[in-house]
DNA sequence: ACTTGTCATGTTGTACGATGAGCATACATC
DNA sequence: GATGTATGCTCATCGTACAACATGACAAGT
């Protein structure tokens, strides 16, 4: 019998890469953050100072001071020179997060996928009713860029983007742009599966099947027709998703 | 002819809250913020030193890493003591954020009502194709919690929004389940703007039509007609954000 | 009585020096 | 080639000092 073989050292589990320690900056900050979404430091509050921390928690100024900024960047905690750092009030307001981890599967690829839809077709009927000339003309500019790049044999997911940004500018409404933005952080995934699972004459048959729904979507925010727009926009997104939510079931059966 | 009457800090636009000025760890935040957005430091890419960047910005190291440590409070840096500090390999993935400041301007209250409707909208969309008994049981109780509370003289507020949850439950999909909780934080300043225009008979009216309303998009749900949940869901919010837009109109002609 | 000015004290913001800890690389040894 | 050691670099923490801001108390003026 071979010791080697029945060391506990050279099983897989204990050969993972080694987690960093966690310092004390990073202690402090969830000791005050447990405090304040526990609600025993109230929206308004005023945290106790440096010098007060700095005894309880037995750290020095320095890593107080980084808690506190890290914890000001989270927008949980403000700071007045002079004053104190206080809770903020609208401190139960964060932010709304997809995690990225669950974008490797397909079912959670169309459940952001269906929150898109909503959004993209409330942008779609806006920008029916408030698109100015040249912003119709820069959705008519992205639409040619599409055209030119399946031309190429490209796949343009660039463009495509760029149409649906336009759509959401000529909403007049920031929160649309930073929406779409928001969401082009996790629009690479479907790309690349989309990729994965088409044969080039059918993915360019694809694409200019998408090209044409583009082009129903423009028409209808062109001529001012917000209901058609949001029609002609729901049935492009909802034919994505079909088709990833096939994809989804077939992975399933596997 | 009164001096004090000329005096331009006598106008109401002087007297307002002074904005404290920014210090200098956010401007630090702010440009590695930037350069790592706009893509110049790239995922995974190494930051300068604490040195290096100290000369360049001419400020104190302690400047430095308190913008360092509220970086990686938002996730955008990771360090490694002895190694340096790294930009986040998932950078680009970052949370979506509604600024409370902006929720001071009934334009801006608009704007992200605007964007609640395309959930929304799409939501009841979804919620009428998968809704389970149990569900639509829970909206109809929802819808009977309401009618109680206006009959006793109150606006509603919870059981309003009770309502609108359980048609994101019914959804199956968590991801509208969390941007409607997300939302749920800017809901109260609408509600408290509905409090202060309306008159007691004037407001249990407005409630009882919103009511009306939410009987018909509970309708369509229960019968499992998607397109008139659609419709229904999109009158309902229309409304609400007819009023607000009218406000802020008004507003601004002040 | 009310308003303005001054001062003392407290608190955050910034800067700097020092030491320790962790990491990567270079070099020596086997 | 593998292992051990030394060295230099960089982050983490601690401590001191001064600047800037804010608040409250008290005095002086009207």
């Amino acid at each position: 019998m071979d010791e080697r073989e029945s060391s506990p050292l050279v099983t897989l589990d204990a050969l993972r890469p080694v987690t960093p320690p966690r310092n004390l900056t990073r202690e402090v900050v969830d000791r005050l953050q447990a405090e304040i979404t526990g609600g025993n430091l109230k929206p308004g509050s005023r945290l106790p100072t440096e010098q007060a921390m700095m005894a309880a928690m037995g750290v020095s100024r320095t890593v107080i001071r980084e808690a506190v900024a890290a914890l000001r960047a989270e927008g949980l905690v403000l700071t007045r020179q002079g004053v104190g750092a206080f809770v903020a009030p609208d401190v139960l307001q964060r932010p709304f997060r997809i995690d990225p981890e669950t974008m490797g599967s397909l079912g959670e690829i169309v459940h952001v996928m269906e929150l898109r839809t909503g959004v993209e077709v409330e942008a779609a009927g806006l920008a029916a009713e408030r698109a100015s000339a040249p912003e119709k003309k820069r959705m008519e500019h992205a639409l040619k860029a599409i055209d030119r790049s399946i031309k190429r044999g490209e796949q343009a997911v660039d463009q495509d983007f760029a149409f649906h940004f336009a759509i959401a500018e000529a909403t007049h409404n920031p929160q649309f742009i930073r929406f779409l933005e928001f969401l082009g952080s996790f629009i690479i995934p479907r790309q690349s599966v989309r990729a994965a699972h088409t044969e080039p004459a059918g993915q360019r048959s694809y694409l200019e099947t998408i090209q044409g729904e583009h082009d129903r979507i423009f028409a209808a925010i062109r001529d001012g027709k917000p209901g058609d727009a949001r029609i002609a926009m729901h049935a492009h997104l909802m034919r994505s998703r079909e088709r990833y939510s096939r994809l989804a079931a077939e992975l399933a059966r596997r």
